[in-house]
Parts: structure tokens; sequence; C-alpha cells
DNA sequence: CCTACCGATCGGTAGG
DNA sequence: CCTACCGATCGGTAGG
């Protein structure tokens, strides 16, 4: 293990920003290539194919999300305490891998049908974890009554701008965003008759 | 006038949905061609470029949420009946032409140089309004203290998961939706003290 | 990791 | 709106 970045990480890299500068599809070997400093064929020596590189963005993604979660899952904190630390991985994501982050919301649609299903069902198992967290919050009187899975996808969306914030801005007022979305989520949800 | 669709209607609405399906780049003008069900050097008896079709797509949404937006700020309502208003500006834009708002957002950065600097000056406007607008509740004593830059920015996406809803699973509940996130905004945003 | 190369597909034009 | 066609670029391979 050396403390460099390989080749293969700095090839992985440029194709991620890339992807997010351009799309996947507009994105040619060619010019990741030219961005690593190698020629067009010699991509062919880290990776079987172009589309590899997309499987490997986005699959790492889908289970920095998933197993960030189930590590959250099993603490068993309070409803809300759940929530600000799926934020709180969320937010971190997004600051800390912004082109992976975007990469995996934007480009998934391009991947190869086989992977396609499964990022599906890890998308899904994803969401559906997060109704459950919303229906034991209303079960408990802490959430008022709402459709989870409508909900579901407004909290998922909402700390979607982020990505292209930290992308194009480069401004890193990451608390500052973690508390305002807490604040913004904690009033958007919570029964007012609780305490 | 007729009241049946052009074959340029066509053109631009099967254009539209394959750019929703594969993404602009990867969208072919053959594969356009076959949609229509005519051969791919005839499209250029209607546009004269690929690049055409993204660009009126895009400048038109653009267009339809500046001038919805205008109309909605000479009403001069209270803050949050401008803000409902504006919910239901862009949930209708959605059900209503769901494949050029998801162009709109999703496609843009492939828009030619020229048209994406004035592109982009639509949605700036846009979106400082939006701060206006909540600075003018903040100041009015009716949203808490927030940063509108930063809220402008969730507000927007906090709306944007519809899209994909209406797209995918074709289930229109827009009412439900729309008094949800009416709601969920209302409690994010509104100071407690007033009434 | 490079040189040399290939078949496929791309957006678009000429001319009718 | 079609037939016929073009130069450019694409992802990828062979062989070293």
């Amino acid at each position: 293990m050396t403390k460099s970045k390989s080749r293969k990480d700095v090839l992985f890299e440029e194709a991620a920003k890339l992807f997010v500068e351009k799309g996947y599809a507009a994105t040619s070997v060619r010019g990741i290539a030219e961005r690593v400093g190698i020629e067009p064929s010699s991509i062919y020596s880290h990776i079987k194919s172009k589309e590899v590189l997309l499987v490997k963005i986005c699959m790492d993604a889908a289970h920095y999300f998933v197993d960030g979660m189930e590590d959250i899952l099993k603490k068993q904190l309070p409803v809300f305490d759940t929530i600000e630390m799926l934020v709180d991985l969320h937010i971190d994501a997004i600051v800390e891998a912004p082109t992976t982050v975007t990469v995996f919301t934007d480009e998934w649609k391009h991947l190869p049908s086989e992977v396609l299903n499964e990022f599906l069902t890890l998308r899904n198992g994803y969401e559906l974890k997060w109704r459950a967290i919303l229906q034991q919050g209303i079960d408990g009187g802490k959430i008022r009554k709402v459709d989870t899975q409508l909900m579901a996808h407004t909290l998922l969306s909402t700390m979607r701008w982020v990505q292209t914030w930290v992308n194009d801005e480069k401004v890193k007022r990451t608390e500052e965003i973690k508390s305002m979305l807490k604040t913004f989520i904690r009033k958007g949800l919570e029964e007012l008759d609780n305490g």
C-alpha cells in the first residue's frame, strides 16, 4: 500500500471529473487519456472497458450510502438523531467526494443493464429504510402523519443541490449547510404537540 | 393553426423523450428519426441541427418559469401565498410537460456556449427572485432568519424529485404532492412567534 | 504503456 | 421527405 495515488486511481478520478463536466456519453476514452497523460489505448491496460469506470464509481457510492446507513441504524437512536446522522453522512459524502456522488446521482442511467438492476435494488433498499425510519417516527408521535414514500423522496431531493454548490463554487460552508438542512427538515417533519 | 400536431411538434416531443431516456449526448439523430417515422436526413428539413432541439426545449422551459414567476409577483401577495403559487407553477409544469422539464433540469449543460450564457442568466435571475421573496418574508417577520441563498437552493431542490415520479410511475397524485410540499416548506420556513 | 489500426456510428450535406 | 454519401470520431484490439 503506497500513500501516493496509483495511475489507476488517477484514471478513475479524471474519469469521474469528466463524467461530471460533460456527462458519461459525451466523455471519450481519448479525453480521459489526455487528462491522465497517457495514450488512449493505454487506458485498456488498467480497465476492460469505458463502462467499468462508470460501474465502479456508481457502485462504490451506492455501497457507501447503504453501509453508512446500516451503521447508523445499528445505534438505535431516537428518530431525529438518526435523521441528523443521515444528513451528516450525505453531506460528508458530497464534500469529501463531490465528483463521485454527482456521477452516482446523475449518470447511473448509463449503467449496463446487468449492473443497473443491482444498482436499483440497492437504491430501492435505501429508500425503503428511509421510509421505515419515518414510519417509526410517526408511530412514536415524533413525526406528523405524512406519506412516507412522498416524504422520503422529498428529503433525499432536499439534499441534492449541495452537489452543485461544492462543485461549482468551491465554497465549503459544510457545517452551516448541515445545520441549516437539519433545522429545515426537523421543522418540516415534527409533530408540534410534542416537546 | 391546426389542432393536430405537426410533424415538427412530434419531432420535438420524441426528441425530448429520448433526451430524458438516454441523455442528450447518447441520443442520435437516427434514433429520433426512427421514433418520428422518417429517414434520418429528413430531420434536417425541419431543423438546422441536433442542438436546435435541445436549445428550444431548454429555453422554452426557462421562459415558462421566469414568466410564470413574473405573473405571480405582480399580484403582490403575502409571502407564503407567493411561495405556494410558485410551488403550483413548478408542479404543474412537471405534470403537464414532464419530459420538457426534465430535459431543462438535466441536460442544459449540453447547450452550446452562446446559448448557455443566456440560459444561466435566466436561471440566475429566477434564483435571485426567490431570494428576494425569502428576504421579504424575513423582513416581515414571517420567515425565520435563514441564509437566502442556501434556502433558495434547498427549496428548488425539494421539488425536483417529482420529475422522476411522474415519468417513471405515471401516477399523478398532483394535488396530494402539492399540498404535502407546501406544508413541508411552510413548516420548515415559518417563524413560530407569528400567527 | 505505445504504435498502428479497425469496424461502427456519428451529425450533417448534396441533390433531387 | 428520400437516396446516397462523407469526413470525423468513437470504443476497442493486435502486437509489441
